[in-house]
DNA sequence: CACGTCACGGCACAGTCGCA
DNA sequence: TGCGACTGTGCCGTGACGTG
């Protein structure tokens, strides 16, 4: 499966995870034995893909001011390459709107701006916000890092997460005058479904289920991750309930 | 271009609130 | 008063943005 190669990585340096601590620093040991300290571009829990002794890629950083030269990229679950880095899924996104890779949103949108503030106070940041000629409502697009997988579901969130609730109340103050989305970016390719992670937030499912019986649009997006590069896989089934 | 500021990510901890 | 539930804030590195 290697068709729709939306994002090549950089060249990638394997290793073996050693230890994560303070949320962002992983010790990763290299083929050399030689251990480095790379950032963790993930704050969460990384439930069920921090496992000690796994094999995971780092990449270079050529940014001289950086205290860190690496940073974690992904890790190997059960022989499936999981994303760990939340900055790719909104890099990937903003490239795949710019090039209307959504059936979805075809024709719906002509310009894509990112990390517009919204919300109370515009004190939040929409990750995407998509606009055509004046007189027609903007499309507020909030994208979701999914790494848990349970069976072949991906689940989120997985951890109680009172910013995602957050969001989520947020984009629900837009309806009915503009149309949002709860893009949920799946970081590996062995799921087939998505589903809230009511056993770790319930008020996020709860909050998630009103928000689309209300009118908030949900795409959850299948995405294979290899050393090489992310492919889109198209949308993934949503199931309100496990 | 250099620098400062801020939001982001979610946890740990401290402080506050409500109720028995 | 004692306890859990809830809220606020600092942590820390990155990167986008604004200002000079």
């Amino acid at each position: 499966m290697t068709s729709n190669l939306i994002y090549p990585y950089p060249t990638l340096i394997p290793g073996v995870l050693r230890q994560r601590y303070k949320r962002f620093f992983a010790d990763i040991e290299l083929a050399s034995g030689e251990i480095i300290t790379a950032h963790c571009p993930n704050t969460g829990p990384m439930t069920g893909v921090c496992t000690i002794g796994s094999p995971v890629y780092i990449s270079p950083s050529d940014n001289p001011k950086r205290k860190l030269a690496y940073t974690w990229e992904m890790i190997q679950v059960n022989n499936t390459w999981v994303g760990i880095n939340t900055a790719i899924p909104n890099k990937v996104i903003k490239y795949a709107l710019e090039n209307q890779w959504f059936a979805q949103l075809k024709e719906r949108y002509t310009t894509v701006r990112s990390e517009v503030p919204y919300g109370k106070d515009n004190k939040s940041r929409v990750d995407f916000l998509l606009t055509q000629n004046e007189g027609k409502s903007p499309i507020y697009v909030e994208v979701k890092n999914t790494t848990l997988c349970q069976g072949e579901i991906a689940l989120f969130p997985d951890t109680v997460t009172s910013r995602g609730q957050k969001h989520l109340r947020e984009l629900m103050a837009l309806l009915p005058d503009t149309k949002p989305i709860m893009l949920y970016f799946i970081n590996r390719g062995d799921c087939y479904s998505f589903a809230p992670g009511d056993e770790f937030d319930p008020t996020y499912g709860t909050l998630l289920r009103e928000a689309v019986k209300k009118g908030l649009e949900v795409l959850p997006c299948r995405f294979e991750v290899t050393p090489e590069g992310i492919h889109y896989l198209g949308l993934a089934e949503f199931l309100t309930k496990l």
